[in-house]
DNA sequence: CCACTAACGCAAGTGATTAGCTTTTACGGC
DNA sequence: GCCGTAAAAGCTAATCACTTGCGTTAGTGG
C-alpha cells in the first residue's frame, strides 16, 4: 500500500515506481533533499509530472515511500550470545542509524507524508520485527526473563525516537544501553 | 525563536504575527485544516502574502508555530494527593489530548514544518515542565521513590507519543495508567 | 486473440511562490 | 522629542508547481 491503490503490481506500474524511485534517490544524492520537486524528478525518471502526481498526490507523500523503503532493515539483529548483549548491541545500532542525518530525514518524511499512518506504521512494524527476532532467539537458547516484545517497544524503542523526533540532542550509545539495561531489569510483570 | 529571526520584537512585526496567527486559526476552524492556503490567510490577516512568505517561509512552518502555541498545556496538573494519583492523571489527560485527532493534527504539524527542531523540542519542554510540577509536589509531600525526571519522559510521554505517531490505533487512558505504574514500581536506579 | 480499463502522456489553465524594488515604521543616538 | 538607519511590509511582475480534461498506451482477463 506504498503507493495509492496499486491496482496493477505488474508491467508498467511498476517500471514507473521503480524508476521514480531511483529518480528520488538519484537526486537527493546528487543535489540534495532541498532541491528536489515533482517536476524534477519526473524528469529524470522519464516520465510526466502529472504520473507523479496522480499516484502519489505530492511531492511528500512520494518521498515517504521512499523514506519508509530506505528505514528497512537490510540485516538480522547480530548473535552476541544472550538476550542482554544482542538488544544493546541492536539498540545502539538502531539509535546509531536513526539519529544520523540521513536517519532523521528519512523519519521525518516517513511521518510527514503520510495521511493514513500506513508508512509510520511500516517503520514501527520493522522495529518490532527486529526486536521479535532477539527475542526468539533467547527464547530458543533457554533464556529466562525475557520482557514481552510490547516492553521492548515502549521502554527502548519509544523512548529513542522520541529523543530523535522531540530532543534533537545528546544522543550516544550509552543511553540505547542505559534503555536496555532498564528494560531488562524490570521484574516481568507484564 | 517561532518566527525566523524576530529582530523586532515589538510595533509592527508583533502585529502582523498575531493577526496572522488569529488568522490562522479563524481560518482552521472556518475552513478546515486542508483548505489553508498563504495567500487565504495573508487576506484574511490583512497583509499581503510576500510578508508571510519572508517571515515563515511556508505554510508548513507557519503551522507549525500555530501548533506549538495550542500544544502548550493551559492548566497546571491537578492536585490529586500522592505522585502515583497525580501522575496517572496527568498521563491520562495527555494521552487523551494529545491522541485526539486534533492533537494528532497539532502534533504533525508542529513537526513538520521545523527545520532546526526548535519547535518539536518546545513541545518536549511542555511536557517536561508539568512532569517537573508533579515531582515537585510529591518532593513537597515528602514522599519516597520520586522517579527522575527523564525516568518519567522516558517511559511515560515517550511511548505515549510513540504509540500516536506510529501506531495510530488502540490508545486507551489504561495504556497511560499502566506506564505510570510501570515507571514508578521500578526501583529507583537513575 | 480480443475487449476492457487502469495508468500514462500531453497540453492548457490556475494559482501558489519567488524576486526586485519602493515605502513604511520601529529603534537608537543626539 | 527629532533624525538617521535599517528592518520589515507593501507592491508587482514573472516563474513554476500543480490541476485537469482528454486522447493514447499497454496490462489483464475472458
Amino acid at each position: 500500500m506504498s503507493p495509492k491503490p496499486m491496482a496493477r503490481p505488474g508491467g508498467r506500474s511498476a517500471r514507473v515506481q521503480a524508476s521514480v524511485h531511483a529518480a528520488v534517490r538519484d537526486l537527493e544524492a546528487e543535489r540534495g533533499r532541498e532541491a528536489l520537486t515533482v517536476p524534477l524528478v519526473a524528469a529524470r525518471a522519464g516520465v510526466t509530472p502529472s504520473t507523479i502526481y496522480r499516484r502519489w498526490g505530492d511531492l511528500q507523500e512520494l518521498l515517504s515511500d521512499v523514506a519508509v523503503e530506505r528505514l528497512r532493515p537490510d540485516t538480522e539483529p547480530a548473535d552476541h550470545g544472550s538476550l542482554r548483549a544482542d538488544l544493546a548491541a541492536w539498540a545502539e545500532q538502531f539509535l546509531d542509524e536513526m539519529s544520523s542525518t540521513a536517519g532523521r530525514a528519512y523519519i521525518r518524511d516517513a511521518l510527514l507524508g503520510d495521511p493514513d499512518g500506513g508508512n509510520a506504521g511500516q517503520c514501527s512494524a520493522y522495529a518490532a520485527a527486529q526486536v521479535d527476532l532477539v527475542l526468539d532467539r533467547a527464547r530458543a537458547r533457554g533464556e529466562e526473563g525475557i520482557p514481552a516484545r510490547e516492553t521492548v517497544m515502549d521502554h527502548v524503542v519509544a523512548p529513542v525516537m522520541y529523543r530523535i523526533l522531540f530532543r534533537p540532542d545528546g544522543l550516544s550509545t550509552a543511553y540505547a544501553r542505559h534503555l536496555v539495561e532498564t528494560a531488562l531489569d524490570r521484574r516481568a510483570r507484564d
